[in-house]
DNA sequence: CGCCTAGAGTCTACAACGTAGAGCTTTTGC
DNA sequence: GCAAAAGCTCTACGTTGTAGACTCTAGGCG
């Protein structure tokens, strides 16, 4: 199989033919269709047959721009990431990984359908045969760290309980913003007066609260108390953070 | 559709029939053999008709225990957690959370392929209607953090702060995890080699302290960092904390 | 003792899915 | 202008989830 960049060899100009109706597909093309699909309609809306027909073309088409089903949702959750722009010119490393953090939860709710994916995807692939899209943050972020000072282990470590609990707040904040927001309140309600009083006194009682949830203010508190952890407790000379 | 409790009002007994190879099936049943499926070979290979397979029952009669396939693996994921025993003796607040979060841990490792179940899940279902397994763990803490004088609004900010990272740091160490831990070293550098230097130096460089990996130290630690954090930010009286 | 009504379990059938393989058509390189 | 390659379509197969009708078994009641 061959590496998915794009052959720069030949000059490739995409030529579009005569016919109107119908360009030529890209990888881009079918990627860019099968997000739109699945930000539309859900996950289970991404069937071959259905982007295909989406997109003008023969099903079997498509597999000339991903090798199976499963690719497929890789090149979207890849696609998706690669909406992540991290631009190191922050020099505060603390500040940087908060509005990382912000990022990638407008990220996520601007698609959370992929969420699914994001979290779920690297699972079934090692960590070192992942599209390179998906491994770039955490290159990035190790630079970040690195250049802020810490040691190359301690940054790996710094990286997975940021990535961990973001992951975890972002999942956290997706099920509370389901569909709709207006629905929500009252669904919310109903579904909690379903659940024995004897059983879930907290949970009950909780229902007005549960029902507006700041989900922004949320994380940022979270990654305050997890950097200010963090840059206590690890070994280092303490000239750059801002205390 | 009737709660999915079991009815106990006439005294049903199981009443083995005469045949030795079939017993009456349950709900009960029908779930064990759907996880017991699962960890062996992966979510993909929970089908209806391999279940029915696996019980020698005609696929169809499934149906009699799950309306459908999603049903059923919101069964087996309600399942799993009901492994998460919460007992609320210790009066530590933070030694409590620090065991739990072991002990879910220790689930995720158990059972693996269903943890894309237990993040995932949830997002598809409105917290109200939730099978109740699966809100019994949340109702308990919160029950918990209230009990060590927390406020409830306090106590569900903290159980979010908490389960979040908890997932996050589940997700990341079973990426580490994968298959097989001989060959992941060997699988690992084969895949960071493939990186362009160029551009992933700093992943590349890691790849050996990548190769060995202690979740369980690293999960400690974070809830450590976490629970510092949140003690010391949080309005309370600072009785029961041991500091 | 025998019927009779539920419910449990089965059988058959169907639409939709992923995808292999062969064939057609357009584009590209020389 | 032509051969080769690449893009695209058609047909076909095996598998999936599940609806609907059927059969079988268990137990209540005369």
């Amino acid at each position: 199989m061959s590496p998915e960049a794009n052959p720069a060899p030949p000059a490739a100009a995409p030529a579009p033919p005569a016919v109107p109706g119908k360009k030529r597909l890209s990888r881009e093309i079918v990627l860019c269709a099968a997000l739109a699909l699945v930000d539309a309609e859900g996950l289970d809306a991404l069937t071959m047959r259905r982007l295909g027909q989406e997109l003008g073309r023969d099903p079997m088409g498509l597999y000339r721009y991903a090798e199976n089903r499963a690719a497929l949702l890789d090149g979207v959750s890849e696609l998706v990431l690669n909406e992540l722009a991290i631009i190191p010119d922050d020099p505060d490393w603390q500040a940087q990984l908060r509005r990382i953090a912000h990022d990638l939860r407008h990220l996520a709710l601007r698609h959370p359908n992929v969420v699914p994916l994001l979290v779920t995807r690297p699972l079934s692939t090692p960590l070192g045969l992942r599209p390179l899209g998906t491994l770039r943050p955490l290159e990035q972020i190790l630079s970040l760290l690195i250049d802020a000072g810490f040691g190359p282990e301690d940054a790996l470590h710094i990286y997975r309980a940021y990535y961990g609990y973001l992951y975890g707040h972002i999942l956290n904040e997706l099920q509370e913003f389901i569909v709709d927001p207006d629905e929500n309140e009252a669904l919310l309600r109903l579904g909690l007066h379903r659940l024995p009083p004897k059983e879930f006194p907290r949970l009950r009682a909780l229902a007005p609260v549960l029902a507006d949830y700041d989900g922004m203010a949320e994380l940022d508190e979270g990654i305050t108390i997890l950097l200010s952890g963090l840059a206590a407790r690890l070994p280092h000379p303490g000239a750059q953070t801002k205390p």
